[in-house]
DNA sequence: AAGCTCACG
DNA sequence: ACGTACGTGAGCTTA
């Protein structure tokens, strides 16, 4: 049976833009009202499956009822240019859903929506029209209901003749009179002075008509007869006004408004333009309907998969002929387990074109597999895959090497947009246009129900990832050419992640009794303190608890609490800090806290995690999370050992040379961060500073307090070396007042004396700003890019941090840069110089390397040249350096 | 699985 | 008036 669904697109965008909050896509493009268009016709297509669909648009600026009265829709607020831009992408979008759209000079939506439907009457069609607006209702009949959206665009209410006659009494073609009376004030509609909707109700009750209630005047009374009398004229005019016309020249055919699906290539490329990434992922998983996307996924099942898992397997020797021609591919090659250094290895797969070579781990280790094992280490051949990194860890771990540059496309996507979650394969996919390869999720169940599918199974979904690498290399590659990232994977992310694998693999020896000894010593304090805490208390509590300790604090104890958390009091460190006066409990649970800290994390932690066979601990640095562009360390973090307090600080010892009588050689740069913002913010002062190798913190107090070096007091610099922090961090003045136990005002105060005195900072955080609007996104010294969508948003907080973003990211994420190419030109020296020194781990500013005696020496200088040299700025680069028999005598 | 707390740069 | 400093990972408790 035939239904049509007739939408007011101009009404339904309007209700959208303002319902919805002011989403944007990265490049800072409001996409509000498209998003709330289209959930608002993806749901109403389903719930009312229509078989023609048509939205219609109000064209031109004037129309005929403009003739009429000049002032109509005058004195309505203008469009504003965030909703109006966000007209042609909808029509693209709904082009791309195969939905036919309409209008026509000189007339609006409504008219058109009124022509089609006395067309529907005619020919007792069901209709369902779709709009934000009550002026439709005057359509309804038997064959159409009216849909008005109420909460936003969410919902909708409809509207049959029964309805309007149960809520308003009047028949559908008596809104019109309704309208006449009561006017309209959103398009300037006058109606009669002093009538509203109850009074219009009552009038048309009594009489049916505007001209009637006017030719019975005499019924009325007072000032409603008043009104009504000097008013005819309006009133007449305004029923016309309020009347949609339906009789409108539309050329436009009844198949034409056939609905039959969308083409899911070129929704799915609006959907990406638009980074409507919920959408793409609904669809997805709601398809089957479509026919392309239906393409994509044959494609993919079409691929003809050589399993490769006994001897004299079909394809095999297909195979090695592919690779001796070193043919384009894909390589997928499965793990299962987080940590790298754990991981199973359960499967390789190799796309070539539309064949697929799946090899079983078992199959590999068998002699006829060595041209493909010898394929894998040949550093001759660039590999294309996904987390090669991780991938050649496992391998290395399962006896088997991995060489040659990579291209890897998940590091790709990370570069192309670092906020966007975890870049998995399948996600990946679909941002890309491909379609039909599941989640790992949904093959392998997650968590507890975690279960690798038998061979077949595996291995088709082994097959089709590595199928979807291989179509992926092409596309990322470009986009990494167009957003000028190419220098940055091909001459840095991807040598370091080389280098990395090198670093993970070898490790760092940790001496377990060292560990051990701390730890029992901890134990005892620990021991002491808890059965303190539990007399001072007058009861026992787990004091690790933040619920416990509160209620014991906080109601048992009577202390004044400050903070508060989401769910209770809060305990933390500064809330106790000042509580420390009031209660000697309060010192025994900082106490105790630093040491269970240290005892848990530190001590049993990375117990657990040393080696039996090697005594070496083998962190993971991943490449492909923080946002900035920084590296993080995994399993164990390597990147958080104490070394501000003394206590932790002990921890470092335990971390030393894996050869007798190397040494630990460590190096870090000095105030990285503030030269680089120095040299990309070109402040003369700052740069000064740094060119003259400064205390920065004791110059900074000198300018901002305007005294000389001598009269620069600890709490000068102090204050100075928290505005620098405050700088870096995107400067508010909340935070400097929080971090400085000062006051906002102080504080305020405190940063406008800075931005006079550091004059090109300031013109630098005003610039990034306006660039990040701008652009929808900022870049380090190396084109390191980062979105900030949220730069435009009203809300005066998720504006702010979108600022401070702005602000910090090109600031940590150029020293990030740095460190890296540091990284790698390190590397580059070792293996020119063959010498035996190896670099063990990075922590931000700082590496580490353990050296042998003999070039003690040489690394002492050079490591520090390096990295000073890493990168030409307009400030110098510093790096100190040091040396011992452990991570802690290396200070 | 989420929230709190705390270790680092 | 709004309520936060930027970037991470891990252990513990509790829902």
């Amino acid at each position: 049976m035939k239904k049509w669904m007739l939408i007011d697109g101009n009404s339904i965008t309007y209700r959208a833009f303002f319902a919805m909050p002011p989403l944007t896509n990265s490049s800072g493009m409001q996409t509000n009202a498209i998003y709330g268009f289209t959930t608002m016709l993806l749901k109403l297509i389903e719930e009312q499956k229509p078989t023609h669909i048509l939205v219609a648009f109000d064209a031109g600026k004037t129309n005929f009822r403009h003739e009429q009265f000049t002032e109509y829709k005058a004195g309505r607020q203008k469009t504003p240019p965030e909703l109006s831009q966000q007209f042609p992408l909808l029509k693209e979008l709904i082009e791309a859903f195969g939905i036919a759209q309409y209008e026509i000079d000189g007339y609006e939506a409504d008219d058109i929506i009124g022509t089609l439907t006395a067309k529907a009457d005619e020919q007792q069609i069901e209709t369902v029209v779709i709009s934000g607006d009550k002026d439709m209702l005057q359509l309804a009949s038997p064959k159409v209901t009216i849909a008005v959206t109420r909460k936003g665009v969410s919902e909708v209410e409809l509207y049959s003749p029964e309805t309007i006659q149960e809520k308003y009494g009047l028949e559908p073609k008596q809104i019109i009179d309704l309208k006449g009376l009561m006017g309209d004030t959103s398009d300037n509609i006058p109606g009669v002075p002093g009538v509203g909707e109850k009074t219009a109700l009552k009038l048309l009750h009594q009489f049916p008509t505007v001209e009637e209630v006017l030719s019975n005047l005499d019924a009325q009374k007072g000032k409603l007869k008043e009104n009504l009398t000097t008013h005819q004229e309006a009133a007449i005019m305004s029923k016309q006004l309020a009347t949609i016309f339906r009789e409108v020249p539309i050329e436009l055919t009844e198949d034409q408004m056939i609905y039959s699906g969308y083409d899911s290539a070129k929704l799915a490329e609006q959907l990406q333009k638009l980074e409507f990434k919920s959408l793409l992922e609904r669809l997805d998983v709601s398809a089957g309907s479509s026919s392309s996307e239906e393409e994509a996924k044959q494609a993919l099942a079409a691929l003809t998969i050589y399993n490769i898992t006994e001897q004299g397997s079909e394809g095999l020797a297909q195979l090695v002929t592919a690779l001796k021609q070193q043919q384009m591919h894909g390589l997928y090659v499965e793990t299962i387990g987080e940590n790298p250094h754990l991981a199973t290895f359960e499967g390789i797969a190799i796309a070539l074109g539309e064949e697929v070579f799946v090899i079983s781990p078992a199959m590999l280790k068998q002699q006829e597999l060595v041209p493909v094992v010898e394929w894998l280490a040949d550093e001759e051949i660039k590999k294309y895959g996904y987390d090669l990194h991780k991938v050649e860890l496992v391998l290395n771990w399962h006896g088997i090497q991995l060489g040659g540059g990579y291209f890897d496309v998940q590091l790709a996507a990370y570069l192309l947009d670092p906020t966007d979650g975890n870049q998995l394969l399948h996600t990946i996919a679909e941002r890309n246009g491909i379609y039909g390869l599941p989640s790992d999720d949904e093959v392998y169940g997650k968590g507890a129900k975690l279960k690798l599918p038998a061979e077949p199974e595996l291995f088709q979904h082994l097959a089709v990832k590595a199928s979807v690498v291989q179509q992926l290399v092409p596309k990322l590659n470009k986009q990494l050419e167009d957003t000028r990232m190419a220098a940055l994977y091909y001459d840095l992310e991807g040598p370091l992640s080389r280098i990395l694998a090198q670093m993970e693999k070898r490790g760092i020896k940790v001496e377990r009794t060292e560990l051990e000894q701390q730890g029992v010593e901890l134990e005892a304090s620990l021991k002491r303190l808890t059965t303190e805490i539990y007399e001072q208390a007058g009861m026992e509590f787990k004091i690790s608890s933040p619920k416990q300790l509160g209620e014991v604090l906080f109601e048992k104890l009577g202390l004044p609490a400050k903070k508060k958390t989401k769910t209770g009091y809060s305990t933390d460190a500064e809330v106790l800090e000042e509580l420390a006066p009031y209660h000697p409990i309060v010192k025994n649970i900082l106490d105790y806290r630093q040491l269970a800290k240290l005892q848990s994390t530190y001590i049993e932690g990375l117990l657990k995690e040393v080696r039996e066979e090697t005594g070496h601990i083998h962190t993971y640095y991943r490449q492909t999370i923080a946002a900035t562009g920084r590296l993080s360390s995994q399993f164990p973090n390597l990147q958080n050992i104490p070394i501000r307090l003394e206590e932790g600080r002990k921890i470092r010892k335990a971390f030393i040379p894996s050869e007798p009588g190397w040494s630990i050689v460590a190096a870090d740069y000095s105030q990285i961060e503030l030269r680089v913002l120095a040299h990309i913010s070109g402040d003369e002062r700052l740069k000064e500073a740094f060119i003259h190798n400064q205390d920065i913190h004791t110059k900074t107090a000198m300018d901002v307090f305007g005294v000389s070096a001598e009269e620069v007091d600890s709490n000068m610099r102090r204050s100075a070396k928290a505005v620098n922090f405050g700088i870096v961090y995107g400067i508010s003045d909340f935070g400097l007042s929080q971090n400085l136990g000062i006051t906002r005002k102080e504080a305020s105060q405190f940063i406008e004396q800075y931005f006079n005195v550091f004059r090109g900072v300031r013109k630098y955080m005003d610039d990034i700003i306006a660039e990040a609007k701008k652009n929808g996104y900022i870049v380090t010294l190396l084109d390191r890019r980062r979105y900030v969508p949220d730069i435009h948003a009203s809300n005066f907080n998720i504006r702010s941090f979108a600022e401070r973003i702005a602000m910090n990211t090109p600031i940590q994420g150029s020293a990030a840069d740095i460190i890296k190419l540091a990284m790698v030109k390190m590397n580059a020296e070792l293996e020119q110089r063959k010498l035996q020194s190896r670099m063990l781990l990075q922590v931000h500013d700082e590496l580490v390397f353990e050296v042998p005696p003999h070039e003690l020496e040489l690394m002492k200088e050079l490591v520090p040249q390096v990295m000073a040299d890493a990168i030409k700025l307009d400030v110098p680069l510093v790096a100190d350096v040091s040396y011992g028999d452990s991570w802690y005598e290396a200070k």
